[in-house]
DNA sequence: GCTGACTTGTCAATTACCTCA
DNA sequence: GGTGAGGTAATTGACAAGTCA
């Protein structure tokens, strides 16, 4: 059996007479405590995970158990507290976790597609025949009137077109698009959601 | 005031036992 | 009826803080 020292066979023959679970265990259990004296302990640890000396002599006299036993039961009840709540914060965790990982993956879709539209507008304005069909002209205007109102951007701020050899400049890149509007810098921003920084910048699309 | 022995309480890990499917 | 898994009371060993001579 476990209660072996004396003090402990003490313990068991001071303790009132538990409501056992069921009949079949009404003779062996010797161990478990009873509902009653659970539901009482589990009150008192909901007001206090930790018993002062005075309060656990208390609530040992009144379960008739011993204080020792009741200390016992803290400590337990502490150790399932603790795993469950480790339980908790990692589902918690997870849970953001998935949802950054599912926003992070649209944006990416998102970016993509950007891209795609990018390479053939870019595609569109490199290419004479097209350029000549009158949309050039219009793009053109537009860039002289925004190198006016903004004289320090120039006119390089509108897609960069002004010459012959930007065109073939834009024919040598492999993203055009990008070129122009510098998505250099935000590619990497895009490769992994790992860092703390990049859940903050993520977190203002939201 | 400093120090070492002792006590007490806590925690993590583990054991021993019970219950149930 | 035997068995394995899961739950829980209890033990063990290490550590920290407090007390006292």
């Amino acid at each position: 059996m476990h209660f072996q020292n004396p003090m402990m066979d003490e313990a068991i023959a001071e303790q009132p007479s538990q409501t056992p679970r069921n009949k079949k265990s009404e003779m062996k259990n010797k161990r478990r405590f009873s509902d009653e004296q659970i539901r009482l302990l589990e009150s008192v640890f909901e007001s206090e995970t930790r018993l002062e000396p005075r309060k656990k002599m208390q609530v040992a006299r009144e379960l008739g158990l011993q204080p020792r036993q009741v200390a016992i039961w803290f400590q337990n009840r502490r150790a399932r507290w603790k795993s469950k709540r480790i339980e908790q914060d990692y589902n918690t965790l997870k849970a953001d976790y998935d949802n950054l990982e599912s926003r992070f993956e649209s944006l990416k879709k998102e970016k993509q597609s950007l891209i795609l539209q990018m390479q053939k507008l870019s595609e569109l304005l490199a290419d004479p025949q097209e350029m000549n069909k009158g949309s050039s002209e219009y793009v053109d205007t537009k860039c002289e009137a925004e190198a006016e109102a903004q004289p320090s951007r120039g006119p390089a701020g509108c897609l960069g077109i002004r010459t012959e050899n930007d065109r073939d400049r834009l024919k040598q890149t492999g993203q055009p698009g990008e070129e122009f509007l510098m998505m250099d810098e935000y590619r990497n921003e895009f490769e992994s959601p790992a860092s703390p920084e990049k859940f903050y910048w993520l977190g203002s699309f939201m």
